[in-house]
DNA sequence: AGTTTATGTCAGCCTTGTTGACTTTCCAAG
DNA sequence: CTTGGAAAGTCAACAAGGCTGACATAAACT
């Protein structure tokens, strides 16, 4: 680890250092600018809807395992079950998603959309695909297994676990 | 555009798609789940101070461009005045910041770190440092040029602007 | 002199996060 | 069968950090 690394295309051509802090500026600075892109579609549509990010938060995975469990949608999120039951109450409300009663454990509750909430779902998730093929596109094939390695490598363990999984089914 | 495509390694083996919905939908995950990890360290640090986010982003920035005007750090952070006005008030008063009145047009503020403000980025940096650091070396050379390519494909035209630009110095 | 610009400030609102306390339901182990 | 504890829901209170709107001031520009 040290020599032969240009590129990146950053630092004076020292070499031997392949990770300047300011080359790790401009990493953390990229994270934060692209992120705000990353938001910004699905932001709209659900200002429109008056949702948040929460709301999308919660359709997106509900969408993604269908009949998952509020607790397992809590360790997901990371946030506290009273944040994360304020919005389910809404969207329930608004007869966007599903809370059936669990059979084997009755205690739990499974969440579903209903047609209307996935008729949401597809326009927010449509809405960020959008954005992240043309990135995908304009970056090309081999920027994508990086970007995917890099964004892998900086999560939590936990988190990289709920990412690596693929959908499991409950109930 | 649309053979020889392999290298994300996911999708059944169809060729031509190259950007399924399914590797659309990890890569959106991917950067949710990898943004709570990129802002999980400095956070720590943070409300041990009594701040937020917020007061990072302002640090940050002031420290990239030192001298920069509240407007100049307006567009970049993308909030209201308001909002931004609230976070700058307390980093003065807390003595970390310093707002200068411009010389040559003394309605403008020039903003700098005071040696306590210096501290405390340097804490908060290196916190984030340290984890894009173990990203990057894990994910290697070749991975980091994608993850930024990509990033910068997913900003908006005027962030991409903001991260492009090095730094200028005002004042 | 009048207008625009840069900044600050007050008031009020919303979303979304937090903690703490309490209840209901219900599985499972003693 | 009873009881402990897990899962879920609820209420209250609070804080950060967004937002809008209105207004003030000083400086610069025309």
């Amino acid at each position: 680890m040290g020599e032969r690394h240009a590129s990146a295309g950053f630092g004076r051509g020292e070499t031997l250092l392949f990770l300047t802090d300011d080359q790790l500026r401009r990493g953390i600075e990229a994270m934060f600018f692209a992120y705000r892109g990353f938001t910004a579609d699905p932001d709209l549509i659900l200002t429109d809807h008056g949702y948040g990010r929460a709301h999308h938060r919660a359709i997106h995975f509900i969408s993604r395992t269908p009949g998952t469990t509020v607790n397992n949608l809590l360790s997901i999120l990371g946030v506290t079950k009273q944040s994360l039951n304020r919005v389910l109450r809404t969207l329930v409300e608004d007869g966007l998603v599903e809370a059936r009663v669990g059979t084997r454990d009755k205690r739990e509750r499974h969440l579903f959309l209903t047609d209307g909430g996935e008729v949401l779902e597809r326009a927010l998730s449509e809405a960020q695909r959008n954005r992240m093929r043309t990135a995908f596109r304009n970056a090309g094939p081999e920027a994508v297994s990086g970007f995917r390695a890099v964004l892998e490598e900086m999560m939590d363990p936990e988190m990289r676990r709920h990412y690596v999984n693929g959908v499991d089914q409950n109930q």
